[in-house]
DNA sequence: TGCAAAGTTGCATGCACTGCAAGTTTGGGC
DNA sequence: GCCCAAACTTGCAGTGCATGCAACTTTGCA
């Protein structure tokens, strides 16, 4: 997930997220129209138009332009869970977490597909994809723990409950990107729980 | 999870074996000691007694060298899932594949504890250990998927299932390092299933 | 014992990545 | 509109990662 545009910000702020934007679209362009070994760092700066030098001031490495991931992603996925009503149960607190991290995604779909393209044929780009999505998960499972003030060592529940949850929603979002973002995410989402049994709840 | 010893062998697989484990020790010691800067090839390498070049023939980065994983672990957990008796359903299968990877397992405890505080001190190093882990769960329910003959671009059901399964397991298992591997990891697995209504099965 | 297969290793090379510092651009106060 | 501080861009030199090539060593088997 990338992170949404503001609408009230300089012109600073607004070439540096477009800068970061050019880099990761021009580091997925020049996988999708080769190999690995034509992804090199003055290949992608030079698409995206800066120095390469430059290049190291908006991603730590190569892989993260590639991943596109916001570096606090996983903080702010935790957040969410942990701004999630007291009242709620883990299953819809995790499931309001990811509607509110689904609204911060910015859905560039000719992007997205072409990250798709490169995720089937490339998995090692998959793999940098999948584990900070793991990453974030992880985050939010932890956070629903502490918000129950359970410990997952000796009570296995809240963990397993949060993971579950998470499981099928990704299974939704895997079928809506597939389905090109046509259709409701929520819908797929409330469809993938009830198929596990955790929707609606009691 | 690393490949199990096997019992016949000859002396050239047993030190590519025993090489390789040790490569991975010695990044893992590194990093437990200190800093990611402190793990380099060439430390690792003199540690584990070869040449910076030989690792090279055991690990295709320095973070594979960390992570420990095998090449072929996507590969072998999907093929534990085909392999899966067609009666069983889903969570059964997901099941019976999750414990047939950890028979696999080496259980070095020393090992896995530097492991977790490694996680613990550098996030990076998580994100490679998820990461891997993550991608074989996919091929997971994908296969899970396949054994259905499902498309799941237009059912959700079986890819949420198996997603559902390996998180709740995954919560167990996560249980079972903190404590040390101790106790049953199936009566783990079966009670985090439980939790989520996905275990016993009708 | 001998030979082929497999493995180890040094070296040169290209690329990734970083710190430093000089130059440029942006934003805001006056 | 000007000035200045903050933020950003960039070149360069350097270290470490990773690879291909080829020479040498070890292992396994007939």
């Amino acid at each position: 997930m990338t992170t949404v545009i503001t609408l009230d910000e300089g012109l600073r702020a607004r070439k540096k997220r477009e800068t970061r934007h050019a880099l990761h679209r021009a580091a997925i362009e020049l996988l999708h129209e080769g190999d690995f070994c034509d992804v090199t760092i003055e290949a992608i700066a030079a698409r995206a138009g800066v120095s390469p030098r430059t290049f190291f001031n908006y991603f730590p490495a190569k892989e993260a332009a590639l991943s596109g991931t916001d570096p606090d992603m996983v903080a702010r996925a935790r957040e969410f869970m942990l701004a999630r009503p007291a009242t709620e149960d883990t299953v819809t607190a995790v499931r309001g977490a990811t509607l509110e991290r689904l609204r911060e995604l910015v859905v560039d779909a000719e992007l997205w597909q072409m990250r798709r393209a490169v995720s089937q044929r490339h998995p090692e780009f998959a793999a940098g994809l999948v584990g900070a999505n793991a990453l974030a998960e992880k985050a939010i499972a932890q956070a629903a723990c502490e918000r129950l003030g359970a410990d997952p060592l000796t009570d296995v529940t809240p963990m397993a409950t949060a993971y579950a949850a998470l499981g099928a929603i990704r299974a939704a979002l895997q079928q809506h990107v597939s389905a090109g973002f046509a259709g409701s995410i929520e819908e797929r989402i409330d469809a993938a729980l009830a198929a596990v049994g955790l929707w609606p709840r009691p």
